[in-house]
DNA sequence: TGATTTACGTAGAACGGTGCACGAAACGGG
DNA sequence: CCCGTTTCGTGCACCGTTCTACGTAAATCA
């Protein structure tokens, strides 16, 4: 085992010996509990600088705080997700807290396993982001670890807090800009779903624009089209539904993980936007917002949503133990796909 | 507290007291050890899997391994970056290894941070991407911790490996890409270094630009551009230097990451990509790809880096002392930009 | 001054595992 | 049948912290 100089780890007792006081008044220190003098502190602080010591995460697992949260993104590759992340790292690093991300790669098994990983590393908290976990599982685990998840409803869940873009309002928004424009021939792009995944934010814009469209007494016009979790690539299927003979005039898309997309093949295909094919997205990601891409979105303040969350995850470290179910109000950001 | 029935959590012990054996002997079949016999794993594996036993990760780690590798990321915002991770996860999921990630925001502090995080949290080894730290603070720090370093060049370094693309090479293919395309006016746009960050990408790439136009017979052309880390964002500075009246009319840019909104800039102020500014980017990230930017690039095949990191950093931890560094073969993809 | 209270510091039992050293049982060769 | 080897399984001392319970000296009160 190549594992250097771990012989001469620094631990607690050295520092202890070295300031000649005992170990646990080290601890004291180190989580500056009651009970210390000014001078002590100093002495033990003197020796904590002059030896580099830094306390074992894991060992102070086995019995106090880790001041460590779990982040567990259902992807690395969505160009959303980063926004999140920076929302929730703004306001847990003032307090103190180390972040750590955990990958799902959209897999429910690989999200347990992660989310069990956490567990075991005694994690103090855990964020999850648009997880595909089913609220069951999720609460068997939420008792076990403070547990606030994004991006996924579940608004009566007692043991892990929400925090969600309001995505029927999103999608509500996206279809009126569409109509206001003149159109009435409005489809939506939706991830496929079956009601394990309902919660998942796809379903959820899907039935406000059914919704919407009611409202708006185009409910007989209403149509979606829809993407698998399993297409991978998914241009084929997007190709596909742009050249079909009935291709609609207008789209909204449940991502801009697929708007994007969407809107590059249009080009390709020489349909024009907004012209031939009008188009809003969601997530506002940053690509949507490059000026050759264009492309017209419902913004869910990704960034504002991670902030809450950590927040929430916080007090609920605290000892909150009454749940909190929050909805962020998108909006739409016009763009010329429009 | 709110930690739910940490009081109920099931340890070895439970499973100990439910098989009927002791607790080493539970330890042992968890670590498939020698010294268990066919009968007694049975036992045991029937009361963990009744029991839904799982070890804690903390605790393993004080003593033994705890197949766990930390992947420290320069930042989240980097679509290359992705693909890196992929090739690691490929790798090290086979292995049984688990992944957790650090987000380094392209700081120094924070990396060392996370660093430090990771060594005591008793991680197995550690992937630094595009780390900004310099060398001999890696040195330190690889001295604790089996570690791979993808993306800074390091090739005298004792204490780690490192992986990277063979940036001087790319920068060649891309500047001789421009130059078969007649173009002799090939300016590039590089980040900004000081003497300490030499190690850096950038600066390989830079040197790899300068070269080349020499070679070329083009020394006294050759001009280096400059984004600064703290430009945030960065849209000013380059529509300064499209906007200036001896605009280049070929760029060779140190990453996508500025390539992209540079073409995406050219095309708002009118100016004609190919034709009236030639652009090559590298890392060939899946922006660059989408059609409606079309952007020629250098391809690293971050996959591949990360698989190779991946493989060298488990035969580290198996033992390996003496240090490995390899050069992988970046490819031009060439496209309309260009 | 003696009795309480308060402040400070320490000992030692957790925490949930690992892994060494050891003893008992099974095996096997002469 | 005896004795040296293996093979199994166990007891126990760690690992590096936290935290409760407790002892002691100083400070306060009556």
């Amino acid at each position: 085992m190549a594992d250097g100089d771990s012989e001469n780890r620094v631990t607690i007792r050295t520092v202890a010996a070295d300031a000649g006081v005992s170990v646990a008044a080290v601890s004291k220190v180190m989580r500056n509990a009651y009970g210390v003098s000014e001078a002590l502190r100093l002495r033990v602080e003197a020796s904590i600088e002059k030896l580099g010591y830094r306390p074992s995460i894991a060992a102070r697992g086995m019995r106090g705080q880790t001041f460590t949260l779990g982040v567990l993104l259902v992807d690395i590759d969505n160009p959303f997700l980063p926004s999140v992340y920076h929302g929730i790292e703004e306001v847990t690093e003032t307090k103190g807290y180390k972040l750590m991300v955990g990958v799902g790669k959209a897999h429910e098994r690989r999200e347990a396993q992660l989310i069990e990983q956490m567990i075991d590393n005694r994690m103090d908290g855990l964020i999850m982001v648009a997880s595909h976990i089913p609220g069951p599982v999720m609460d068997r685990y939420a008792r076990q670890i403070p547990t606030v998840v994004v991006g996924h409803h579940e608004p009566l869940a007692e043991s892990f807090d929400t925090v969600n873009s309001d995505d029927r309002t999103g999608a509500q928004m996206a279809v009126r800009a569409l109509y206001a424009k003149g159109h009435r021939d409005i489809a939506m792009l939706a991830m496929e779903w079956d009601p394990r995944y309902e919660a998942d934010v796809s379903p959820q814009r899907e039935q406000g624009y059914l919704a919407v469209m009611k409202e708006l007494g185009l409910a007989d016009r209403a149509r979606v089209l829809r993407v698998l979790q399993s297409d991978q690539p998914r241009e084929d299927r997007l190709r596909a539904y742009l050249t079909a003979p009935d291709r609609p005039r207008a789209i909204f898309c449940w991502s801009d993980l697929d708007a994007v997309p969407l809107r590059n093949i249009a080009w390709q295909l020489g349909i024009r936007v907004p012209e031939d094919l009008a188009l809003v997205g969601y997530d506002n990601n940053p690509v949507a917002s490059l000026p050759l891409i264009d492309l017209a979105s419902i913004d869910q303040d990704g960034h504002r949503m991670g902030r809450v969350a950590a927040e929430a995850l916080l007090t609920r470290i605290g000892g909150r133990s009454v749940a909190e179910h929050i909805l962020i109000e998108p909006r739409l950001i016009p763009r010329r796909s429009l």
